[in-house]
DNA sequence: GAACTATTTGGCTATTTCGCCAAATACCCA
DNA sequence: TGGGTATTTGGCGAAATAGCCAAATAGTTC
């Protein structure tokens, strides 16, 4: 594969890492602050494995770092920068639909 | 499904709309101002039908929009907002492999 | 209106992704 | 060392996605 190509499929890669609702919310959560694997489980409600891949998706595309800290395993943002990246998400789909104060025609930016 | 859930899978659905190589190159292209499908169609350097397909869902996402000129149908980012996501991008993946300045420890923001 | 051009849609197969289960691993503490 | 807790990995079937071909559509020009 080209260079150009694997560069290509790298940064989709990144992108693909939050193209899951369950991954954008764990996302979401961890602009606040680190959690545990076992709280982002409850968060997501879903199986430990299934949440354990996700994380492990995200990490090897290079949007999480996770470090231990006794028992439990903690995950946070390798990157600040989330907060422009979600920002924009927020002009095209808003976090609450019924919130959205216009009418139905998506107006963005 | 769930006024929370509609709106978590809608909002991934406008990432995954950039979640993809050629998708992404679409629309880092148009961020130059707006194309026809032609010239996309050469850009991505695939079938026409394929490329069809990935306006259609970009279009559907809310990321892309689009007008007819003529013979042809131009296609341009429905949002300014994408120089701040695609910046985060580059943060953790930069276009360009070898243009990387540090070592290959991902050294992000 | 007929031929032509640009684009979209339908249908199909191949590939990828998802999410559960069960098993494996890693690590702490008695 | 051995039991216990937290997390990861392997495997598999189900669902979603990708991309090609062929056919349909829309709109233009003669």
């Amino acid at each position: 594969m080209s260079d150009r190509k694997a560069a290509s499929k790298k940064r989709a890669a990144v992108i693909k890492a939050l193209a899951h609702p369950s991954r954008l919310l764990i996302a979401e959560a961890l602009m606040e602050g680190e959690m545990c694997v076992c709280d982002i489980k409850d968060l997501v409600a879903a199986d430990m494995s299934t949440v354990s891949k996700h994380l492990s998706l995200m990490r090897a595309a290079g949007v999480l770092a996770s470090e231990k800290h006794g028992l439990n395993i903690y995950y946070r943002l390798a990157c600040d920068c989330f907060a422009d990246f979600l920002g924009c998400l927020d002009q095209i789909a808003p976090r609450k639909p019924k919130t959205q104060s216009r009418s139905k025609t998506k107006s963005c930016c």
